[in-house]
DNA sequence: CAACATTAAATGTACCTACATAAATTTGCA
DNA sequence: TGCAAATTTATGTAGGTACATTTAATGTTG
């Protein structure tokens, strides 16, 4: 469906205002596509992804700072995500001998089988790029590095 | 910045999931900086995307489902939303006579004021978007509705 | 070594989304 | 009319982001 039509906004300013909306509404379309299907899993979309950077990881552990730095959005609370996590029983939480101000966060084993569980279940798929040819993905990777080329 | 450097992950799956990464990665990254450019005024994005439907609807009132059916995002709270604007007496909020269920939302003057600053300051501009080329805005327009292509 | 700066994580606050439920009013219909 | 269903908004709860501040441990330096 056209984004005119899913925001019932009949016109833009110029194309560039149509972009801007239809980028942040797909993105929100997707995410929440992908919240309600790991939902199933008593999982939010931070806590996935923060699994999967401690599995890769694993065995070694990984910091809070560590995860900081392969986290999609930087400014989250990493230490409240792995909060949760804890509760679940889905990671450990233990002072770095090393340097006790440092926190080692491990992926435990159910944590493990968690993962391999949701990936079995087909959930973590991208449905909806999906629906794009390869060369139109290619073409989408393209246009939106472009947007941030200025880091 | 390729998406691979900005979060440090040299390899994805394919480019379907590189393309659902940087789609969400780079809807992110714009409204970060249109956040930050709108916290001098004391507005959040929600505040200022309700004022200005709420422009849009002046001088006649609007309800919250209004709200909501103009609302990019459909399941934020429109009502608490409200609250925040109602308190910096940027709106205000009345009994609907004809059917007091409802309830009435104005702008104020206030609000239609801080509106006008806003656009004077050219805040609102789709920074980062108009690194395109009109052609590329527009084809990132038909990919983004492509990947929307069910409801 | 003691004082100060830096670093790592946690905590506090304001605001947001997502979703379920409640409260008030209106509508529809037996 | 009277009562159940539908409508409209508000509220509760869990979890998230953004950003500032705090706490503890470690480095640094006079």
């Amino acid at each position: 469906m056209r984004i005119e039509d899913e925001i019932k906004q009949p016109l833009f300013q110029d194309e560039y205002q149509k972009a801007y909306i239809n980028l942040v509404y797909t993105a929100g379309w997707l995410e929440l596509r992908q919240a309600a299907a790991f939902k199933p899993f008593g999982l939010t979309l931070p806590q996935y992804n923060l699994l999967r950077i401690l599995r890769g990881q694993h065995p070694l552990p990984a910091t809070v700072a560590l995860l900081i730095d392969r986290m999609l959005d930087k400014t989250s609370n990493a230490s409240r995500i792995v909060d949760r996590l804890e509760e679940k029983e889905l990671v450990t939480r233990t002072v770095c001998p090393a340097n006790r101000r440092a926190v080692d966060i491990r992926i435990t084993e159910a944590g493990l089988d968690l993962l391999h569980r949701i990936e079995e279940s087909g959930t973590a798929r991208c449905e909806g790029v999906t629906r794009l040819s390869a060369e139109d993905a290619c073409l989408l990777n393209t246009l939106l590095d472009k947007i941030r080329d200025e880091d």
